[in-house]
Formats: C-alpha cells, structure tokens, sequence
DNA sequence: ACCATATTGTTCGATATCGAACATATGGAG
DNA sequence: CTCCATATGTTCGATATCGAACAATATGGT
C-alpha cells in the first residue's frame, strides 16, 4: 500500500485526534463536553462578546451544534447572553466568573491528561511540526471557502 | 496565552482533523460515511477475516459503533459475515468484490478532496512531521492502557 | 469437571452533531 | 421607500457515537 503521504498524515492525525479528545473527554468534569471546553478555550483565548456564529466558525461545528452548546454554558452559569446592540438577529456571548474559572480548572485538567505523553515528544520537536500543520490548517480552511 | 506546546500542538491537530473529516464526508458517495471508509480501508490493508473488536480497537471506536457500521456495510453489500469457527461468540468480516471497488473508489475521492491542498505541505515535511506524529500517538495508546 | 471471570456482539437510552427549514432582521438594488 | 437576497439563531428529524447492561461463549484456577 503507498498512499500519498499527506493521506497518510491525515490518517494519523485522525487516530490521534480520537485518542486525545477521549482522554481528554473522560478527564473533564461530569457534564462538561470537550466542546464546551473548546468554546470555553476560545472566549478566553480571543475574547468573550462574540455571536454564535462567529464562535461557531472559529471551532469548526454548525450553527445548531453551537446554539446547543451555548445553551448548556448556559444553563451551568459559564457563559451569559446579551442581545447584539448593532444587530437585531444576533446574541453575543460573555463568559461569566465562573466561566473563566471553570476554563482555568479546565485547562489544569487538560495539561494533566496530556502529562503522561507530554515526555515522548519534545517542545522543540513541536517547533519543528507546528509551522506545518499550520499551513496545512491554512490550506483546508482556504479550500474549503472555494467549494 | 503561552499554553504548553503539546496543547497546542493537538489543538491544531483537533481542527485539522475536523476539517478534513468533513470535506471527506461531504465528498464521499451518499450514505458511506467517513467511519465507514475507515473500516474498508483498515480491511484492505491490513487483511479482512477479523473480528468485530479487533477492527474496533483499531480504528479507535468502541463496539456498539463497529456493530453498526458493520451492520450498514453489510446492508451496503460490502461486506459479509462468517461465525468464527474457533470462538462461539465471535463473527468474521470479509470484503466482497463490490466492497474491495467501493473502497477503491472512495480512496480515489478522498485523494481527490485532499489534492487542492497537497501542494501547501511537500512530500519531505510530510516524511518530518510523520515520525514525531506516530510518536505521539503510540505514547497516548500506551496512556489509555495504562488507565 | 466446575465455577468465577472475562470476552464478544448486541440492545438500549442518552446525547451531540448535522442538514434542512423557519422566523426574524439586515441591507442593497431598483 | 420597497422588495428581495442574505445572515442569524433556532427548531426539527435523522444518525452516529457512547456507556451500561445483557446473553452467549471462553478461559483459567482449583
């Protein structure tokens, strides 16, 4: 079998994605989804005030699934929501203080997840693959627009 | 936001992966799913006459979901199902002509899909990145035994 | 040989996600 | 200003996945 490498690079990347987010999943606390962790992640990374969509865009799910996790932030007291002043149609999205908290515990969480491998690969190593796997992002995101 | 690099590391791969899984998916023929795909092409590979966990735990999901899959392959024609003679409990999947062509066909989508972004990650950063990847993916297999 | 334990495939209930469709609101073309 | 295409958030129906639990079978220790 010779598939093209980036075939089976993605590959890789696939088992490895499931492999993290289970972990990761089982880590976190009851209830708490590793996409709402992801939402939770970007509001404090990029900052709160955002629409769904916005949100929506920037972690790669659909609409739907965001106003499901926005209303499950929601309901736990993370996140609350305010009616866009500028826009009639949207809502934005502000993280509460226990929302920030729940993301530092979150994050604790997570780094402790990540503990036992963080030894097999090497920040410089990291260094080395980033930049690829940045610009292989870039050119997903970029082909996906042209479709 | 200095997050310890592995974190950012497997956020990349998150999306990275969530963006190919889609295009796959929306390339695919209608009603054969990426996790689908993934059970053909693990047949093709690495030999079909296996049992319903061993292919689970090697495409990373849990038995249930292999049951169902299964079960829509076989309803598809792609695959039938044999009793193992040396164990009461289990059942064998093997591929049929038409499942051998379908997956063929469907690699052949999937480097299509992929080929818009191949030329933004050469062969060479692919032979790279790939070693460190397996890496990291033998190290999380190894963490989720240790569990 | 027997019984406790583990394994296999399945069913069940819960949940997240998706695509389609909808109501509301925006904004540009005429 | 009016009207139509577009965007936003939501609801709905369908589907895949998971964890728990189950029946049938294997396996291992005594």
């Amino acid at each position: 079998m010779n598939d093209p490498p980036l075939f089976v690079l993605l590959n890789e990347i696939s088992i490895i994605e499931h492999l993290a987010r289970n972990r990761l999943e089982r880590a976190l606390p009851e209830g708490l989804r590793v996409s709402h962790f992801v939402v939770l992640n970007h509001l404090v990374r990029m900052g709160d005030g955002r629409s769904l969509v916005r949100i929506a865009r920037a972690v790669q799910v659909e609409r739907p699934a965001m106003t499901n996790t926005i209303q499950k932030l929601e309901a736990r007291g993370l996140v609350t929501l305010e009616a866009d002043p500028r826009d009639g149609r949207g809502k934005l999205v502000f993280l509460t203080p226990a929302g920030r908290a729940a993301r530092e515990e979150a994050v604790a969480i997570a780094e402790a997840a990540i503990a036992p491998v963080a030894g097999d690969v090497s920040a410089a190593e990291v260094g080395v693959v980033l930049p690829v796997l940045r610009r292989l992002r870039a050119a997903l995101d970029r082909a996906r627009d042209d479709d």
